[in-house]
DNA sequence: CATCTATATTGATGATCGTCAATGTTGGTG
DNA sequence: CACCAACATTGACGATCATCAATATAGATG
């Protein structure tokens, strides 16, 4: 194996000779791969623009909860849509479904976001 | 019984019948259109296992560059993969490409995680 | 019970995505 | 010049996704 790094990070393109330079030992991968699968699953309930709209006015809301009928006007979108986003917001843990009499209320999930935030700093 | 809104932030106005129920806001979006699609466009980049990895790598890197080759053998790929991971990468503004050489560098963009985590605080 | 209302689920469709094999491009070297 | 190595681009293919129309469920009401 041949390492590379740490030394040639000043000079620029000196390298006069011989071994080739690049390519580190490719070692461990600093982040696992199914680590990284649960952290994406995440970022791909944010990777949608409606959906950050959806967590954006359930943020707002005053009094915490939001129901669909309250996410189904902003939006551009059908009810049945907006259902299925919220779904996926629920499942990634970002927010919170409670069932109250015909009506459903998301609501954020407490430190989600900040713990969202904090995947990022741990990458 | 409906409890439904709590009393409804005291809303005065017309409401000419006497439907009461849900649904009241309808009005701002909190986030705007245009503005959620830029910001989904960066969690786009990171919802996918392997960009998380080549961050994660970048990231670990203590030269604080890596070039493409220390990033093919630590995942499963095939270069020409990496290749367009890298690129979505660099267009989300997360990573930064110098080419010197035959090689070419990746780096992270200084602040640009940060910046994103602080996307989730201003939903 | 029958009915209305709020929401969830299903199925289908067009769009986007992740991946690879093949090829193109660029810079270094003999 | 010819050749090779590092990386990028293209084109194709299967998988996933976002969306809607239609339908289903479940609670409230008459």
């Amino acid at each position: 194996m041949l390492v590379h790094n740490g030394y040639m990070k000043l000079l620029p393109v000196l390298e006069p000779a011989a071994d080739e330079a690049c390519c580190a030992p490719a070692g461990m991968p600093a982040l696992g791969a199914e680590e990284a699968k649960q952290k994406a699953l995440v970022f791909k309930a944010l990777a949608d623009p409606n959906r950050l709209r959806l967590l954006s006015i359930v943020k707002a809301e005053a009094s915490g909860a939001s129901c669909v009928c309250d996410l189904t006007g902003p939006l551009d979108l059908g009810q049945p849509t907006v259902s299925h986003h919220l779904k996926i917001l629920v499942a990634a843990g970002l927010l919170h479904r409670e069932k109250r009499g015909t009506w459903a209320y998301y609501s954020l999930v407490p430190g989600a976001l900040e713990k969202t935030a904090g995947l990022l700093a741990t990458l």
